[in-house]
DNA sequence: TTGAAAGCGCTAACAC
DNA sequence: GTGTTAGCGCTTTCAA
């Protein structure tokens, strides 16, 4: 039988109150009164009783506001799936949180999201942020009431943020680059297609041609180009590809616009022939990976992108602990047709 | 503001009590009532909280036993460190859980185990089984006397247990021969050292297998030998092998003895020039993946499989509903040294 | 067939 | 500095 509050408030002589401000460090308290509970707290093996707590927290009406920008494309919508799941658990324990969608991208409105969840006393928002000096502010004035802040998917520096949680990007590109190499028979050219610019993609280009470079000696990288995540583009770009490189025996997409880019693979009679690892396809559970056009996704579940994040405040606001890390990573997988 | 139990009795002109019922559907109620309130229920968006439930609970005192053969192995004691973060939280929920440990196999202890837990009234027992018609019989009486059974890393079949919680043995083997297939060039020799006879073992042979030959026409799978997990008879299999076929491009081992292979191919300097995919290595984020000896292994972190039969077993006593399927599958993952 | 009341472990407001 | 008390949402016993 568990050790509660009260039993060690009777070990020690004293009320459940001073054993909670003792063991919490809050209020006054007697450090020597302090020290002895926490001592006999030690010795007893308490654990607090989580449900306890969740309950008595009740009363506070913790609720956590998150943002969702790009809200029409597919990927932010498996994310908001995440999000729903992870939405369902909280609520069990009486949080509860409430989703913004904007379609496109609109950093006016995003921070006058946050304005409105901060006049609405939110514990905590979640948020996929861009590369803002309005939005740095708007962080700032969120911490400083207290307010804790996630960032997903992508992340902003050079504020209070509490932590990120996503993908470590040059993991992603170092284990791409690692099946590719592996699959192609490690010798001959390899291409990257890369969205665009932002840091996350520039990550995964660095962890994957680190890998090829040091550990695939007789591998050439022969480019890596950008789509600016545009369907067409992918698509226009991969025929270049196809025309310049005619030897060309492995691709590593990860952008926007998988499934045109296989398209041209297989209409030029490709597919298969070139090996194809895909970078957090949506949706990859797809024909193409089971009829082997595409070999391999690197992948950490969209959906676990945005359960993670509200994972993480939910626990920091119940545990009153912060996450060990400033970055909180999910796990990369790799995936294929025989293990999705 | 969730919605509660007290407001729907509010909504309903009736008691808290009265909803409960109507709601858990026990105990006498007029039909009527209990209808009206259940739609209310559902319009209201009643979500049951899930830590007042826990905190009402806390009085069973519910306790959970788990029974450890082997557990002088390595992979036992990954399994037990599962267990341990398991029981770690849901101590945390005032759930008591205890862990015996048998070392090597002894069925009758098992077996006394579990008629000690049965008296001393524990409400769920989690084990490894194996085929024995005394263990069906106390699973029978457990289970007989309302106490939940979970099997995990081994099944026994014809039993009232509540479900099975492991790997997809079928699937494991299926993925290692995707894997092991592409990275040799889908072509040549290859060959698996598998353990025993057992199920779990068996299984992962005919996944092997079937992919080889389905999706692999070119490749040959010579042969898969059986090392009773004895290190000594691994190391022998191995030498056997390549002696056998020299022209050998890779092998699938799935037995104790991974290190002694590892030994044997170093002898001989096939260290990186046969390909290796490992299955379940304890301990995989170990030196020989890092270093290319080995370049796959599939595995469910063996945390895992101790860590979800508990939550399982947990979930299922705290909801009062039994897992969907009676079978339930951790996940399958290839890991190479870039994503471990 | 229903309601009232106690209590699970914890927090927080208030009194002393 | 410390104790008392009320209450979070739910289950369960006892009484009506």
């Amino acid at each position: 039988m568990p050790v509660t509050l009260q039993q060690i408030a009777n070990a020690a002589g004293v009320s459940r109150a001073t054993v909670d401000r003792a063991l919490k460090n809050r209020g006054r308290i007697n450090p020597e009164v302090a020290e002895k509970i926490k001592r006999l707290a030690e010795e007893m093996g308490y654990v607090p009783n989580i449900s306890g707590r969740a309950l008595a927290f009740a009363k506070r009406n913790i609720q956590i506001g998150v943002i969702l920008q790009f809200a029409e494309t597919a990927f932010v919508q498996d994310i908001a799936r995440g999000i729903e799941q992870a939405k369902a658990q909280v609520e069990q324990f009486g949080c509860s949180l409430t989703v913004m969608r904007i379609y496109g991208t609109d950093i006016k409105r995003v921070i006058s999201y946050m304005e409105e969840m901060r006049i609405n006393h939110v514990s905590a928002i979640a948020l996929i942020p861009i590369d803002d000096d309005d939005l740095r502010q708007e962080i700032h004035k969120c911490s400083s009431e207290g307010i804790k802040i996630v960032t997903f998917n992508s992340d902003i520096d050079n504020t209070e943020r509490l932590c990120f949680v996503g993908q470590d990007a040059i993991k992603s590109g170092r284990t791409a680059a690692g099946i590719l190499g592996d699959i192609v028979g490690r010798e001959g050219r390899v291409a990257m297609i890369s969205g665009t610019n932002s840091a996350i993609h520039k990550k995964r280009e660095i962890g994957f041609s680190e890998i090829i470079h040091k550990y695939y000696k007789k591998i050439e990288l022969v480019g890596i180009s950008h789509t600016g995540n545009r369907e067409s583009v992918a698509a226009n770009q991969a025929e270049e590809l196809l025309i310049r490189y005619p030897d060309l025996k492995g691709i590593y997409i990860s952008t926007e616009g998988t499934e045109e880019i296989i398209k041209v693979l297989e209409e030029r009679r490709l597919n298969r022939k070139i090996k194809v690892v895909v970078q957090d396809m949506t949706g990859w559970k797809s024909k193409s990976l089971i009829d082997g056009t595409i070999d391999y996704v690197i992948a950490d579940d969209a959906n676990i992108q945005g359960y993670e994040p509200i994972m993480t405040l939910f626990n920091y606001l119940y545990h009153d602990k912060a996450p060990e890390q400033e970055f909180v990573y999910t796990e990369i997988r790799i995936v294929s047709r025989y293990n999705v």
